[in-house]
DNA sequence: GAACTGGTTGCAATCGATTTCAAAGCAGTG
DNA sequence: CACTGCTTTGAAATCGATTGCAACCAGTTC
């Protein structure tokens, strides 16, 4: 019944059947084409045969990959974790494969990109890294490219992602609600596309107020720094609201604060940005901006699939931040 | 000079050099075995032309797909996206693709093992589910298939993971040590195998003190949970020094317990497993048992890689667990 | 009965790279 | 000069599924 050496292929199917290979091609993929009779005797022999397509032939025949690739600036983050996992469900209940490359966070950066732009690897692209540079976008029969969470200034390329400006501005709006007149940023690298528009919105609401900047670079240990400088600031000087535009950023300066002696939200209150799952079992419970990471991979699935099938796409997919209110944040202490 | 509509083939480059395709082909791929005028030429060709091979022909020839799927019970999360991390440099650097796929811990399991149970879709699976069921991967021309991680009980798959049982032991040991006399647990499913491995070398260390075990699942969840009963208990009853099986599960009870009015670790100690990067800081640090995952992901890669291209592996690579002294382990506080 | 229709099916070409086999070229040797 | 041995190259088959085109059949219809 089963034949179990070496794999069958359409032609042994056929024989089986009693067709032509075509038929039984037909049956697979246009049954509604053939008549009832024949695709029932086929779908017999491919069950007694125990058929599996061959993809690597079909996509040769059909010029396609049956795969999409995200190239994320660095797979261990957490954050994208969650993001993969929504493009993940969303491309396979499509029938298309995710291929993940890390495009190594400076080195290499662009060799990632060129590796798969290149119809024979992937159909789509979705590119997560706003810091290679868009030289390579303009070969012809490239496959399809789309930005999701970062993006890249004056490309034009379709783009997937939360809307940083508003985040930014919520999370000061918050902390200018709760009263504090001086506040404090722990931002990105100065050229990242993330960290430009959170400044953006979190300046224009701060128009009225101290602001104190400081660099980061999104990590623990960019928190960690910046927690130093504020402990090292004469205690006038001392933002007493902080919005870190990362949540590990604002874990890692909580942390070496509480640790420092001090109290977070007494002596400071902080906000970060991503809600990254963990922070919210951690304690204080950090008060953050949150963006829908699964969903933003779901959308970015459907908009490489949507350019992948020819379909039009908006050029712009906006995601509204959500502001977590949980137990870093309170009213600045009176000064004595 | 550039050909820059409809991509070049093989063909086109043969054109171009004066020669015959299979020798472009054999310059490519065997150098060595042309004459070094003709590869000077082939390669002039080739870049004139700015070929690039199509993978979707070379794969059906070749009878192999030039990628590797490895399957997580849960994308999301951020102890995995580490290992993949190791693993798609690995793989990247041997000439192969990571396709990430979801088991989506339970529910369609072991449909998505079946789909890439299969030749033409990957050349490789590793397999980080210990619950999907064995009984898929005895049909023959398969591709081959490595746990790592977590394990298949019973099916003769190579696997890569840490010593769990040694991590257990040790971090009962690290209790024992600071004079801990009653050791609580907070473990996983029962019939997951990190579970059991973990719990049985708990087991062992701790055979001359009491010890409690509660049921997780691993999830922060699990944690706050597990925090709960401890506070319900009547004092005398707490266990003074708690064993978790995953950092979330350790983060959420430190957390809840904190937030109840307890300190940590004056209440009580608590120590981790796997040390995801986060909980290093937070504040109290979590003590924790590390597991080195990135190089987990790259042995595991480098476990398949093996397989697939026909070498002898080894049916175990077992990876040394290491004791991270943090700050939310410390002698028990005498009971007044 | 011829012509025409619409629904099914098969033939054969095709996708592009790899590889087997044999031929061609060339040098050295008895 | 014929022959052997070696390197280098090309022609053609191959991997397995898809699809344009043509053939075919059974009904109509005139």
């Amino acid at each position: 019944m089963e034949k179990l050496s070496s794999r069958a292929k359409l032609a042994d199917v056929a024989r089986l059947a009693g067709v032509s290979s075509s038929t039984v091609s037909r049956v697979l993929s246009h049954p509604e084409v053939v008549a009832e009779a024949t695709r029932q005797a086929v779908m017999d022999a491919v069950a007694a045969t125990g058929y599996r397509m061959n993809h690597a032939a079909r996509n040769l025949r059909k010029g396609r990959t049956g795969s999409v690739v995200a190239l994320v600036p660095n797979l261990g983050n957490p954050f994208f974790a969650k993001i993969l996992d929504g493009m993940g469900r969303e491309l396979a209940a499509a029938g298309y494969g995710l291929l993940v490359a890390d495009t190594l966070d400076g080195q290499g950066r662009d060799t990632a990109l060129v590796r798969f732009l290149d119809p024979s690897r992937a159909d789509g692209i979705i590119l997560m890294d706003g810091l290679v540079s868009s030289g390579h976008l303009d070969a012809p029969d490239q496959p399809p490219v789309i930005t999701a969470c970062e993006w890249i200034e004056g490309a034009a390329l379709p783009r997937v992602m939360l809307d940083n400006r508003e985040g930014g501005r919520m999370a000061v709006q918050h902390l200018l609600g709760l009263g504090h007149r001086h506040i404090g940023l722990i931002g990105g690298p100065a050229q990242n596309v993330l960290h430009r528009s959170r400044l953006q919105g979190a300046t224009e609401a701060a128009q009225h107020v101290r602001l104190t900047v400081m660099t980061g670079d999104f990590t623990l240990q960019a928190g960690h720094a910046a927690a130093q400088a504020w402990i090292a600031m004469p205690q006038a000087d001392r933002p007493t609201g902080i919005f870190a535009f990362s949540d590990e950023m604002a874990c890692a300066f909580v942390a070496t604060l509480v640790r420092a002696g001090f109290s977070v939200p007494r002596d400071v209150s902080v906000i970060g940005f991503d809600d990254i799952e963990l922070v919210s079992h951690i304690a204080p419970a950090l008060t953050t901006i949150r963006q829908p990471k699964r969903e933003l991979g779901r959308l970015a699935a459907r908009v490489i699939l949507d350019r992948i099938e020819g379909r039009e796409v908006q050029p712009l997919t906006l995601l509204e931040p959500l502001l977590m209110l949980r137990e870093t944040t309170a009213p600045p202490s009176p000064r004595p």
